[in-house]
DNA sequence: CTGAAAGCGCTTACAG
DNA sequence: CTGAAAGCGCTTACAG
């Protein structure tokens, strides 16, 4: 029971540990016979390298993750980095550095800062990035160098990184049509508040949640306006779908400008029929759940999001192995009054 | 910016490695002001220990985790187990040996497997307790061993583990409430199911649900009964309750039994007019769920709960720190259709 | 193609 | 009270 080492491993075969580790890790030079003498002893007795071992040999490397976050006053990205945080503190004590950077959402902006983690020799990077050309090109600048990338809630086209963490979308927007379901009996006029209708993010909440209420007939989509995650535009926009259309009974908050509809629904002294479901509990989303406004919100799981992606390029660098899956979708979390604070 | 080691400690202190060992980790025989001396620079330098270095060195002693989980046919228990199960993988490559046993909900099976484990010489425990006196008296003498216990989902009275990670079960029975009141729009009559009066979670989910609909005033509850997690007497239980009281719209089914309830709901023609909420997703739960019959079920998280017990036992072994809390809950999960299996 | 040796950062007897 | 040495399991030059 006790553990098997390459030392073990090693006199099985009689040879020795530097033989067994070229071996196992295809680093050529070794006769065809005894690496197959040792592959076979290593599975007979489930031989597994001790990563203490493992890592302790790689401070020799100084091994080093460049991480990029999106620099914008977005409650989520400031959950992600706290996500990151809490990693950084934890591979420092295994050697392992970990340099943040915060930078604008611009090409131009995280093209640069990934040159300046190349010549800081970076072995790995976690990002949250910009879908567009330049940035691509650099990502498989750093895939040709052998250099594994990790896509953060945003991934970019015409490049399939080690792995991408993120939200699946669309059925976040089913979820919240199955919400308002539940809190109208599936009868409804919604109206729709999306933040840009050219954020993917935000169409593919409302094409999911469109797909749901195909089988829900008397669920019906009134109208549907942009307010730019902005609040006062939210404001405007809520207020104007609520004068045109009385008969809505259902909002669904896309994306940004919770606390602007909120506010202007209450501006209707009927407004406790509106029933409300959103995304993120910032903090004015909170007050508004405790007074009853809105009824449920759906989140993400940033900080899970930012602890996975470090989690899964650590475990490459160490053990050069793939993660198991290219995409990893956090969880789905419902929050309503009862559960706000848990 | 490269790593600080306690070589670099311990040249700048003009003293050996041993010493500086010896004055971080309060070993003793050092001179204080030698002690002294070495605080400051470390404190000064930020010094944390390599923790590959501190798990290499600890292959020496051969550490062992006892892990004890209730031998019973509930899938919640083997979920626990593959949470379990994931780390007990992970930690055999650190060189990290968890032995897990599954035994019978009984205070003498407990003992006697502790006892084994004792001859076996762990160094920590993870266990679901059975809280009755001789296990309690068991695990202070554990306790007074210096061997730490973690405590998962249940825990016991009279004595403080190193950490309990559990369910916070009265927040999960007022998010049932709430769940009932979007259902409803806040006015129903309410069966309630519970599974056994004198168990201390299905209680606790009660107590959760009659504070919340303490604020409701057209929330009743106009029944409640018990199944003893039993499908066919929660068949007749349900039949009783919906044939006696035909103003019951809404059903909380606290704990298990659930398809025998749901069965027996589809027995009356107007079905459709209850509204359900239940515990936990079996396999049969899911079959309701996706045919509308359960509107949503409130989840424990098992596997994160397998999980999370074995890190905070690892890092305590390791570090010899204490957790921050002394208490972890695992978040709720709320689960409808739309996000069955997200 | 193979082995002996050094070294990653830490802790632990042991000698003084 | 302190230091020198050994060793945890692994990988990496280097010598042959």
């Amino acid at each position: 029971m006790a553990m098997v080492t390459s030392k073990n491993i090693a006199d099985m075969a009689g040879v020795s540990r530097g033989t067994v580790d070229r071996a196992l890790n295809n680093r050529g030079n070794v006769k065809e016979t005894t690496k197959q003498k040792i592959l076979e002893i290593v599975k007979r007795l489930d031989y597994k390298p001790n990563k203490a071992g493992q890592i302790l040999v790689n401070q020799q490397k100084n091994i080093k993750i460049g991480c990029i976050i999106i620099d914008a006053a977005n409650p989520y990205y400031d959950e992600l980095l706290r996500g990151i945080n809490q990693k950084v503190e934890e591979y420092l004590s295994w050697g392992i550095e970990v340099i943040v950077r915060r930078v604008t959402f611009e090409s131009k902006a995280q093209c640069e800062c990934i040159d300046e983690f190349l010549t800081m020799g970076i072995s790995g990077l976690v990002i949250q990035p910009v879908n567009e050309v330049p940035l691509a090109q650099k990502l498989r600048q750093l895939f040709d160098a052998g250099i594994p990338v990790v896509t953060m809630n945003t991934t970019v086209n015409d490049l399939t990184p080690l792995c991408h963490v993120g939200n699946d979308f669309f059925t976040y927007g089913k979820t919240a049509a199955n919400l308002l379901e539940m809190l109208t009996g599936g009868n409804c006029h919604i109206g729709i508040i999306t933040g840009f209708h050219n954020a993917q993010s935000h169409s593919d909440r409302i094409k999911g949640f469109q797909e749901y209420i195909r089988d829900t007939p008397k669920m019906k989509i009134t109208s549907i306006e942009e307010n730019l995650d902005d609040d006062i535009e939210s404001f405007r926009v809520t207020q104007k779908i609520l004068q045109n259309h009385r008969d809505v009974n259902a909002l669904f908050l896309v994306a940004g400008g919770v606390d602007g509809a909120c506010r202007a629904l209450k501006t209707f002294s009927d407004y406790r029929k509106v029933k409300v479901v959103c995304f993120d509990v910032l903090p004015s989303t909170k007050l508004h759940i405790l007074d009853g406004t809105i009824q449920a919100a759906i989140c993400q799981q940033p900080v899970i999001q930012g602890t996975t992606s470090l989690e899964v390029l650590f475990k490459y660098l160490i053990d050069k192995k793939e993660p198991l899956e290219r995409h990893f979708w956090t969880n789905i979390q419902i929050k309503v009054r009862a559960n706000l604070e848990a």
